[in-house]
DNA sequence: TTTGTTACTTACTAAAAGGTTGGTACTTGT
DNA sequence: ACAAGTACCAACCTTTTAGTAAGTAACAAA
């Protein structure tokens, strides 16, 4: 079983632990969630960011879907966590490579949404 | 009210009807949707396209969502339907100029989800 | 008169996504 | 003894999204 194309003998992408046929679905699902676009930018911006920070820059996420998005891109290979043996509990959170790499995607995906800012109407 | 900031004196960025305070949102809400990415890509491969044809191009898509996605994309104004006064009807579909300027992120976004491109273990 | 064609619409259902609330663990400072 | 601080987890509920199946309009051809 060839695990570098599918049945019909097309190449395929993988993305973690999950196969695509098409490069487009595996970008679709890579960002699929409300805040993971949110939350890459954030990351984008600076090495390494706390959980708690990333929660206050990412305005309006739950808990439970920071952790839920995160989880998923790190298992996705997006996203990487460091955890500090402290207490109070100290989590980092950066980008990989292949995250750091989606960069320029999301840049030309927030400049094309910067094109629709609104304009005065003429008077 | 104005309607070019929002309370905070920020821009806003309007898709349609929506008005949104931060450009990845805004680009997130346009593309949001099973299908409406792969429509995106289809309809950016032809000049127009028939209902129909579309949704044999874009496959394993029901007729339900492919309408309901495009309907979306029309109000958001990316999209454009042609009526002919014929029987049985023909509708055709193709993308406006805000939707061709989306072509470029789309090509990087699936460009991106080529680098994934599955590869031969070594043996 | 019945059938076929095409682009839909509607109603119903199932599944997924996301929000809210209330925990827990562990150590430090009081 | 206990309150504070941080990064979680789990249960529950609501909302949203998507799939299925059935039906409609309009005319043309058989």
């Amino acid at each position: 079983m060839k695990e570098t194309e599918n049945n019909a003998g097309n190449p395929v992408y993988n993305l973690g632990a999950r196969t695509f046929d098409c490069p487009i679905e595996l970008t679709s699902t890579a960002i699929n969630g409300k805040w993971k676009l949110l939350i890459i930018y954030r990351l984008s911006l600076q090495q390494q960011i706390r959980f708690g920070q990333l929660k206050k820059e990412v305005k309006g996420v739950s808990e439970k879907m920071l952790i839920q998005h995160l989880k998923e891109m790190e298992k996705d290979g997006l996203v990487e966590r460091k955890v500090y043996p402290v207490v109070p509990p100290k989590v980092e959170y950066y980008l990989t490579e292949a995250g750091r790499s989606f960069i320029p995607v999301l840049d030309m995906m927030r400049n094309w949404g910067l094109t629709f800012t609104a304009v005065e109407p003429k008077t």
